[in-house]
DNA sequence: AGACTGTATGTAGGTTTATAACTAATTATA
DNA sequence: TATAATTAGTTATAAACCTACATACAGTCT
């Protein structure tokens, strides 16, 4: 946890001076790191010692250890949180903020997402002799993606963002099938249909989705990706970055695991993709 | 730049004994931090000045000063910098990686964008009468979901991820129309032979693009993501999910510009979708 | 109610720490 | 070789920090 996150938390614990203390290092933590413990006090209107406990009550040897922390905390340039956009914010101002919300996301995900799980999923991908990737609504260009990525690795893969179409391929499936479903709530009752039917004709379901969801509930293995996402006003977008990420994740893993006699193939495919472009030097 | 790089880069400026307080704080820079100046400088065999002055060479007031840059440098607990996936590389490992160098990309193109062609490329998607999304290959998905958040607007937006029928399509543009396209090089020749083609037409041209490229020269506006990639062995991934972030910054400042009155539309279009989910208390 | 106990805060003083000023030594330069 | 410039160390001083102690206040027990 962040030093200012840890004030934050422990405002209600702190005596009346401390808190004095507390609210002036959160107005201006930049300026506190570049305080002394003496005019820190004064500003605050404490003494000395009072600073000094109030370091010591958050775990610190002392001021200089806790102005140490408190730098850390500030380092990182920008505070990835989550903010959200506001009626009258600027283009400056929403930029950074969409761009933070994505990156502090995409971190959350990073750190919620089970390694072995994701070895598996490449296990299952890596045996299959027909990947299907499915998406409706604002996860089928995800799918998309993901059909072009694993387009190129040479592996029979179909990719639908259409119902209908959907089920009518599972139908097919046998069980060297691997369907992967895109689905952020895992509640989207066709989604959850093809699932059931995809099960029933012994293909392997992967459902990127949320864990405890009905989707989850059909799948062979889920990957959840924990993204809180305030999904009132704006649409799932920092849900679908991660899933593109992850998307990227697997197909590395699908590509390691192949070894270097495929990864060359990779950049024959790759060059076969150049000769349709302008040369940058001419 | 980090205060550890600067020391690196520095190296060679210093002098025998800064040289020797460089060795020290690289060796062990986290104890480096918890350390007086007297310590310090006898850990490296030099005089307590001595240290004073290595500090002041970098740019910093003294050394408490120094302590403080150099712990932010290393308090960023991830180093969210581009390291590239190796052959044997686990599944924690490249996930992590895969994470870590999107978030990378993600956070240079944030600070690459000028919100000014932002806030231009706004305006002109709010004045135009018809909007177009174009893309191939690895794009295509990105200008799918352009489409998916557009057409949540309740606006006339088109979406195509084949040549033939982006011509076509363009061939009918009047001057309200814009087109915006994808291309992570701009050079692949039938985007550009699109731009040049809608340009003719009087359509205006936003070129979601590289800055200098041949599909800039004919877009009316680009809006360049300097995500530095290394396309040699994997595809452009973070340059492709930067550009979903973008396109989420476009739909924010639209529904923004859009003013409170549309926002409300936007929950009506969310609300539809409910309708065929499963609900989550049942 | 009054003494007691514990917590909260401040004062004073001492110790540590950092820097300025100066000096000696070394290296480069004319 | 003499002189200037650079480098590093010594001494001195000031600043910063912390300990120990003292006071004030609140709650508790007799």
């Amino acid at each position: 946890m962040s030093m200012l996150e840890k004030i934050i938390q422990n405002l209600e614990i702190f005596s009346k001076s401390e808190k004095k203390v507390a609210d002036v290092i959160l107005e201006s933590p930049q300026s506190a790191i570049h305080s002394s413990i003496a005019t820190l006090a004064k500003v605050a209107d404490v003494s000395e010692p009072t600073v000094n406990r109030f370091c010591r009550r958050l775990d610190t040897k002392g001021y200089p250890d806790f102005k140490l922390h408190l730098a850390q905390s500030l380092a990182n340039g920008t505070p990835y949180v989550n903010r959200n956009v506001e009626a009258n914010d600027g283009p400056e101002v929403y930029t950074q903020k969409i761009f933070e919300t994505t990156i502090a996301h995409l971190d959350s995900a990073k750190n919620s997402l089970d390694p072995e799980v994701i070895n598996k999923a490449v296990d299952l991908l890596i045996q299959s002799k027909q990947i299907s990737f499915f998406g409706l609504g604002a996860s089928a260009s995800v799918a998309r993606d993901a059909e072009n990525k694993f387009f190129r690795f040479n592996v029979p893969v179909i990719c639908f963002d259409d119902i209908m179409m959907q089920r009518m391929s599972v139908i097919n499936s046998t069980e060297d099938s691997v369907v992967v479903l895109f689905s952020h709530t895992g509640r989207t009752k066709s989604m959850v249909d093809v699932a059931k039917l995809a099960r029933e004709n012994d293909a392997i379901v992967i459902g990127i989705t949320a864990q405890d969801s009905p989707l989850a509930e059909y799948s062979n293995l889920v990957i959840s990706l924990d993204v809180l996402e305030d999904t009132d006003v704006y649409m799932p977008m920092a849900s679908r970055v991660a899933q593109l990420v992850l998307v990227d994740v697997l197909a590395t893993g699908f590509t390691l695991r192949r070894g270097e006699k495929f990864r060359e193939n990779l950049k024959k495919v790759k060059s076969a993709i150049k000769d349709s472009r302008f040369n940058k030097i001419d």
